[in-house]
DNA sequence: CGGAGTGTTAGTCG
DNA sequence: CCGACTAACACTCC
């Protein structure tokens, strides 16, 4: 589930929790999420520092030391949830009906070992997500098949024309959650964006004004980073490092609330599909 | 019980 | 190259 706001509060969290901890034990659990050969997995990653995490698109990068990067997406239903080695885990009482009170749960895919004994579980209902290893030149690789960061300074207003330019004879939904020209956007914010910018999905992209493409360009980053102050949107599968649910559903304005009444206006939330996604809008203020 | 729907994205097909 | 569609998987909802 995680878009760009979840995965920057997981790994903004995490970042206080393991930098600079030894990786002491793995357990693979399943060895389908490792997307690396299981022996060199655990050879190059067992014994190895935490130098820094960071996030590209929607994958949690984590430096380790001697320029290994352990890259982890959690696709639909995958989760990053910290333990300390003594102290309280974890979730209890949030409406994430299968965590329980403890961890490992049988969703748990992969359990990493700190030298303080903290560890970190790698859980995922759909096993859709996957964690692997590269070094320095495959990261670059991958980093380099994701477009634009939408927080990023070089997100003019420029290069968000440039990128509809590429994409004028689809929908604007589908185009900005194409990840090799706008990294980061799902079905949630993408909805989201769009509200704000007060335009309908379903809108062709060539077909949309220069002042609209300035609202959208606008909302992106503004309703990203509201998000990431409210440590993101949870729904059921989605919790930040410290098993925490995110506030941000509170402020979803047309995701998940087909049939109910816009904020905006009189008028109700329409639920269609544009390629094969829920999409969520209201027919009177977007158009 | 059966079928549709779910936050992502690779891969296929025309 | 484009765009549309589907599969990967497990669970919830109607």
């Amino acid at each position: 589930m995680p878009e760009l706001p979840e995965v920057e509060t997981i790994v903004s969290g995490l970042r206080t929790k393991i930098a600079g901890k030894k990786i002491k034990q793995i357990e693979i659990r399943d060895n389908k999420v490792i997307a690396t050969k299981k022996d060199d997995f655990l050879e190059q990653v067992l014994g190895k520092i935490v130098k820094s995490i960071s996030r590209r698109a929607k994958i949690v990068v984590i430096e380790l030391a001697e320029e290994k990067f352990l890259l982890i997406h959690l696709k639909l239903t995958g989760q990053l949830v910290y333990q300390p080695h003594h102290g309280a885990i974890i979730a209890g009482g949030h409406p994430i009906k299968y965590i329980g009170k403890a961890l490992p749960n049988k969703f748990t895919r992969a359990i990493f070992v700190f030298d303080d004994q903290s560890k970190l579980y790698f859980n995922d209902v759909r096993r859709f997500g996957w964690i692997k290893l590269v070094d320095k030149i495959n990261l670059e690789k991958i980093k380099a098949d994701f477009g634009i960061e939408p927080l990023s300074k070089g997100f003019t207003l420029e290069k968000f024309q440039e990128i509809l330019a590429h994409k004028k004879n689809t929908t604007i939904k589908t185009c900005l959650m194409e990840q090799k020209y706008l990294a980061g956007l799902g079905n949630i914010y993408s909805d989201e964006a769009l509200f704000a910018a007060r335009i309908k999905p379903t809108r062709i992209v060539k077909t949309l004004s220069e002042n609209e493409i300035k609202k959208l360009w606008q909302a992106i980053p503004r309703i990203l980073k509201y998000s990431i102050k409210h440590r993101g949107t949870s729904f059921a599968d989605y919790v930040d490092v410290e098993g925490e649910v995110g506030n941000f559903i509170r402020y979803l304005k047309v995701y998940g609330r087909a049939g109910e009444k816009c904020y905006g206006c009189s008028g109700m939330i329409k639920k269609i599909k544009i390629g094969g996604r829920g999409s969520h809008f209201c027919e009177k203020c977007q158009r």
